[in-house]
RNA sequence: GAGCCAUUAGCUCAGUCGGUAGAGCACCUGACUCUUAAUCAGGGUGUCCGGCGUUCGAGUCGCCGAUGGCUCACCA
């Protein structure tokens, strides 16, 4: 039943087709009307399956030699005339089909002419193992599910081309079985997160992502807007300010596991969207939270990867609690050996940071001087998780002071592998110090820094109503499962990353 | 946003000094009833990312542009 296809049948079906083809496709385009012309559906409907390929493999002994449908994508093709071999992939894995002519007969064996790699195929036949030992289904009968017209990548070398593989990630997930296990894992951890968060009595939650005033961090946000009330809208920075509002109004422990917008540049951690986690808990403060993210993110780590230990590049990385803990002085003394306790004023902080060669803003405090000298000397050093505590408060806008000392608030944030992924404070719940603190980030946006937060009076209305003493967490999703994936590139851990759109 | 690098067949990649565009896989034809990157024989299917330029002649050299990667900047 083979044909020979002249190029006038290839060019002509390349017409039928109309978008851009090749010649492999019109060969496949020529498969499809001969199958049509049979009375063969290649684009069929429902099917029975009655096992995955791995419940098969793993169930050998009890299933040899009984009768099994399974469905799946044809991946590998070894012909051998009147006896052919397929590698069937299904969500779980591969197996292989053993089609005999003499078993399936003339017509279904003919119905092979017809098929190629990628198509979907349902086999009905017996589980039985190979003279060289490979679980296989001997097929009786054979249904065309689904026709491909491209072809897939090479079955050895696989799809390599970086830019394909984020673009058209279904090809990657195809050929590609290590990607679709990033993402069973970037699924698992989310769920364990979830899972461990409900069962503390947390609410999960869902706030604007669309917002009028976009706040709870510094970052510029992306313009959009709503034709029915024709106002610019902004997308959201940061999840804090709702959730807080939620805290306010009575919700004691709630969460939010969503999408963000940052309009900044993009790089090797940094996606336009992401992930963010946040969690506020009412009556409890930065301490609390401290615990919470450690004992969470190591619960999740073992049940996920079955280890609080696991390798992320070049470190073995170690989540069991407790983590190393240091305050940003005691940090900044130790890798930069300066020490901040034993700086006056911002004149002699901006002499260390000349001295150790940082280059801090004209003007720049002591506050903010440490924290240069933290991102520019601490952060690469602290690989294993590390918490750090006592941030500045001019870069500590929606956080409590310390009681002792109110140039510095009850914040931490926690690091791995010199990477943030965690940020955390008692939360500002004075509305008066909240009024200012908002007034000094407005005066930086009038001064041209345009990350600085927007006056929000919804907010600071509710803070006036009162809001409980609340510790407040956020951690960065894509960069968890990073680690716990080992993938050195954000555009690993997202489905479908953000490109530029090609001409 | 800046610097460096990359872009050649459906996929993975070669391509010398500037002189007719190559391989493997895939695909097509034929053989083959336990193969598994099946094997054997035959067949090359191309907008060399795009444009302009230099040259008798450009995949190759120059300039401009597109997209991607890495580094830096910004940031989480």
């Amino acid at each position: 039943m083979t044909s020979d296809i002249t190029p006038n049948e290839i060019e002509a079906n390349q017409e039928l087709s109309a978008e851009e083809t090749n010649h492999l496709m019109g060969v496949r385009l020529k498969k499809l009307a001969d199958l049509q012309k049979d009375g063969i559906n290649p684009f069929g409907g429902h099917y029975d399956r009655t096992h995955y390929s791995q419940d098969i493999i793993k169930n050998i002994e009890k299933l040899e030699e009984s009768e099994v449908a399974i469905a799946g994508r044809i991946m590998l093709v070894r012909g051998h005339g009147k006896a052919t071999f397929l590698s069937l992939q299904d969500d779980a894995g591969r197996i292989q089909v053993y089609v005999k002519l003499d078993v399936v007969g003339e017509e279904q064996y003919a119905l092979l002419d017809k098929l190629d790699i990628g198509d979907f195929l349902g086999v009905k036949g017996q589980v039985f193992i190979t003279h060289r030992g490979e679980i296989s289904v001997r097929a009786n009968q054979m249904l065309l599910l689904s026709k491909s017209l491209r072809p897939l990548p090479e079955k050895w070398h696989g799809l390599k081309d970086i830019e394909t593989r984020y673009r058209q990630r279904y090809v990657d997930l195809i050929v590609n079985p290590q990607v679709k296990d990033t993402f069973v894992t970037r699924s698992k951890t989310i769920s364990g997160i979830r899972r461990y968060l409900d069962n503390l009595g947390f609410l999960e939650v869902e706030t604007p992502t669309m917002q009028p005033i976009p706040g709870g961090a510094a970052a510029r946000p992306f313009i959009t807007h709503h034709n029915a009330q024709d106002i610019d809208m902004y997308m959201r920075i940061a999840l804090e300010l709702y959730l807080k509002r939620l805290i306010v109004g009575g919700m004691e422990r709630v969460y939010e596991l969503g999408r963000v917008f940052r309009n900044e540049g993009m790089s090797i951690k940094h996606n336009p969207e992401f992930t963010m986690l946040e969690i506020y808990q009412s009556y409890a403060d930065y301490n609390d939270m401290i615990k919470l993210t450690e004992e969470m993110l190591a619960t999740v780590a073992q049940e996920v990867l079955g280890s609080m230990q696991f390798t992320y590049q070049d470190a073995l990385l170690d989540f069991t609690p407790p983590w190393q803990r240091m305050t940003m002085i005691e940090a900044v003394r130790k890798y930069a050996e300066v020490d901040f306790d034993q700086i006056k004023d911002d004149t002699e902080a901006q002499k260390a940071a000349a001295a150790a060669g940082i280059t801090i803003e004209k003007n720049a405090s002591k506050g903010q001087i440490l924290n240069c000298f933290f991102e520019e000397k601490v952060e690469a050093n602290l690989i294993q998780p590390t918490i750090i505590t006592d941030y500045p408060i001019e870069i500590s806008p929606l956080a409590k002071k310390l009681p002792n000392n109110p140039n510095f608030t009850a914040r931490f944030e926690a690091f791995v592998y010199g990477r943030e992924l965690a940020n955390a404070f008692s939360e500002l719940n004075d509305p008066l110090d909240q009024r200012e603190r908002f007034q000094a980030q407005v005066d930086k946006r009038a001064a041209g820094d345009d990350e600085a937060h927007m006056m929000d009076e919804d907010f600071l209305r509710a803070l006036e109503y009162g809001m409980p003493p609340t510790g407040g967490l956020g951690i960065g999703i894509d960069r968890l499962v990073m680690f716990f994936t080992n993938s050195a590139s954000i555009r690993d851990v997202i489905l479908f990353p953000t490109m530029k759109q090609k001409e």
